[in-house]
DNA sequence: AGATTTCAGTACCGCTCGGTACTGAAATCG
DNA sequence: CGATTTCAGTACCGAGCGGTACTGAAATCT
């Protein structure tokens, strides 16, 4: 006969964990993983430490969970391109959304996986080398797509689809750089557009 | 009648504050302002916080002076690009400037213009907005020669200049974005290339 | 040589960091 | 109701931060 529980036991927790690792992103996405401290978050968070430690791990398990997040919501754009019909709209949506998410008002400019820690000394090297990591997942995914477009024929067949991956990422990464100098969303849309001006014919 | 002095009086100093500069910069280069402890400083520098402090200033001022040498050496690129005969080489010696510096052997990886600080809690802001005017002013020098380069007929009538500044300052950016995290001289060289094949014709 | 000036080094300052032990209250169970 | 469990909050931990006072030696001047 099995224990069955209608609920939690003991005190439920007072505060919405969705919320609150919302309000952790955005500090980590406006003053990256060094930049942020434990005051810094718990306070926009609105919780204590103590809550922020057993709710979440520790401050890099919480940079995790974050980056998560972030890539569900307001790196979602990626997915969908991934999803485009033609290697064109892939690359167009991919780069648009970039410029949308870098520069969106009443978010931090650039990209979490950008800014979140591109140099670090020796204690923020696993979050550096996670957001390498992400990024280069991107490129990889990219890639895989765009070796299917070559497939479906809206590549040239001497096309380089991880080469062409990597110029998309590097042209997102570098709105990401522009954004947090305080490029525009029109400045950094036209960027955009001619970076597409050399793409590949069908 | 005026005091001559033959040398300056007292002792010397002991180390050679150029050299010292260099291996700060490089420090800086590799871990941003924020990472770089005095420690790793100093102990990179071959001198005492003491001796550091009576030569350069503070941590900050440090950093100014890393930068300038950094603009005069490794980013020297950028001003023999400005003087390249057309708008076209001018783009082309730019990102291929980048590209070797942002992967140089014996070098970290990047730009001390984009690694050094991108995201910054309170205490790294001069120090992030100082770079970021780094950059801008990059734009802008960029901007100012390809104005040049309407007016010589070099570029289409109808050409943004800044524009044109602003997307190949980006693909700078995101090739020191793409370094950190592992790509290679050729990979990058690709992605420069592919950024100019929509370079507009004479 | 003697006086002076700046050197390099140690030890320390107050502060903040990420992380934790401990307290007392609150909410759920039998 | 009483027992149990987890909550939120305070106060604190050792460590490292950027920066400085102080010491004694070394090198240049008159």
């Amino acid at each position: 006969m099995e224990t069955r529980r209608k609920g939690p036991v003991g005190r439920p927790r007072g505060f919405d964990a969705d919320e609150a690792l919302e309000r952790a992103m955005r500090v980590f996405w406006k003053q990256g993983y060094e930049g942020a401290s434990l005051t810094d978050l718990t306070s926009a968070m609105g919780i204590t430490r103590t809550s922020m430690y057993a709710a979440f791990g520790n401050k890099e398990d919480l940079f995790r969970k974050a980056l998560a997040r972030y890539e569900e919501g307001p790196a979602a754009y990626v997915a969908r391109a991934l999803r485009e019909p033609t290697a064109r709209e892939v690359a167009t949506a991919f780069l648009n959304g970039a410029v949308r998410t870098s520069t969106r008002p009443g978010c931090p400019p650039g990209c979490l996986g950008v800014q979140g820690s591109l140099a670090a000394g020796d204690p923020g090297l696993p979050v550096r080398n996670l957001l390498a990591d992400w990024r280069n997942e991107g490129v990889t995914r990219l890639g895989d797509r765009f070796r299917q477009a070559v497939d479906d024929g809206d590549l040239p067949p001497d096309s380089d689809p991880v080469g062409l991956a990597r110029y998309l990422m590097t042209v997102a990464n570098g709105i990401a750089v522009q954004a947090a100098g305080g490029a525009t969303q029109e400045d950094l849309q036209r960027v955009a557009d001619m970076a597409l001006r050399g793409w590949p014919p069908a």
